[in-house]
DNA sequence: CAGTGGTCTAGACCACATC
DNA sequence: ATGTGGTCTAGACCACTGA
């Protein structure tokens, strides 16, 4: 990272400044390795603090660099493949699925959750809390809802909250006979509590996937999944397909 | 949007502003409206103007809000669902593909893709660049990479540039046996090249998808998408259930 | 031309991690 | 206590759109 002035071009300097970045990481840096300090670097190129963030923000965002506050920016390894297809398109918490229950809770759903069930509202239904890890880091939360009407079999003594109750919620999903399912991925900002439980700040971007379980001929449960964008990255693989499948971590 | 003062909170500025908004473009505003310039909003919140926009950006990074230089700031319509998975996993150019060819050329490829097609990136090989609409708007750009030796037909008095000579190699990819396909997400920023085709600035957020077609036992081709991340919905829909898959736009 | 969002500056203070 | 990135301010000027 020689150059210590940026030469007048037309283009904004933050995006010159952020080529000229990624261009010493490819070359000077190492994965895992700090970076000078976000002043001591706005100084070295000749702009301001505010202009140097803006670059630093967007390699971020593209995954090259991971910052964390009163630590320091760090260059970040490439993204982690993260399979999202359920495997053999079976029902959450199968055996050998990547989550693991958290808790679970019987409230009503938000707005948007309650058009894609095509149900009241104000109608009450089980929510079951996941995470996910990789390689120890987390990077995916989930929250499952499903209605009450699917699951008519949740034994009335089941825990009101809690893992237990999560596992129970999942083993009567189990019971029903998977039709399809759907998916949809799209960006979003992560959640306070959903921040938190992927060590980010709030409004941090996630790529949100929600899936669509089909049974009985109608949507019978509802997945959001929020992924961490910064360091995952989602993969749709085809069961045509295996071998390859597995080399996309 | 009767607030005309933020009473002292905890948590940021911007954070709180955002949900305000957020709020007030629920209730109080209709899709397409203009909302007032930011000196204005900035005002009328008592905050600078950089922290009101850092509130603006996450709700456009949400798909809430569209900005426009010299315009003003609308309040976006929902998210597209823009279905990902080619029609019964066929290869690109496939009658019915939502695409379009734009040009086509012979090149090298970027490293990363010759990692992918595990070749060596001296080789050329040919490049298809097509686009994508969805109710007129261009929603996604792309560039197909296709090794030479996977289209050995391509007649050599095709032409060396331009739509026909996509079409040309489009063609040929439909007399091979497609295998299978994989596919990945993840979140990227538009290149200065595909800011202008989507009409948005260089940098804006995009949802990267790439594909690789398997055929003859190996990585025949390759594609990467980038979809605006503001106005799409990535769908990808499974074959169990096809009526339902059609309602997610 | 006037009005919009986009870029940029030079400061200040805060929240957090580490020693 | 020190040093980091995160938030915030109050300005300035630029690039673009549309009348």
């Amino acid at each position: 990272m020689g150059s210590t002035q940026l030469e007048p071009v037309p283009e904004p300097k933050y995006w010159h400044l952020k080529t000229v970045l990624s261009d010493a990481l490819d070359s000077e840096f190492a994965v895992g390795e700090i970076l000078p300090n976000e002043r001591e670097l706005a100084a070295r190129f000749g702009v301001a603090r505010a202009t140097l963030r803006q670059a630093l923000e967007q390699l971020e965002l593209e995954g090259r660099l991971q910052r964390r506050r009163g630590v320091g920016t760090t260059v970040a390894p490439p993204r982690m493949g993260v399979a999202v297809t359920d495997p053999e398109h079976s029902w959450p918490g199968a055996p050998g699925d990547a989550w693991q229950p958290v808790d679970a809770a019987e409230q009503t759903p938000p707005g948007a959750v309650a058009r894609l069930l095509d149900m009241d509202p104000a109608t009450s239904l089980h929510t079951v809390r996941r995470t996910r890890k990789t390689r120890g880091q987390p990077v995916a939360t989930e929250v499952l809802y499903v209605p009450a009407a699917g699951v008519p079999g949740l034994a009335a003594d089941a825990p009101p909250t809690g893992p237990a109750r999560a596992h129970a919620v999942l083993r009567e999903l189990q019971r029903l006979r998977l039709e399809g399912q759907d998916q949809a991925v799209e960006l979003g900002s992560a959640r306070a509590d959903d921040a938190k439980q992927l060590d980010r700040l709030p409004g941090s971007p996630v790529l949100v996937v929600t899936t669509r379980y089909f049974s009985g001929g109608r949507t019978a449960a509802v997945a959001v999944a929020t992924y961490r964008a910064d360091t995952c990255r989602l993969t749709f693989g085809d069961a045509t397909a295996p071998a390859v499948q597995l080399l996309a971590g």
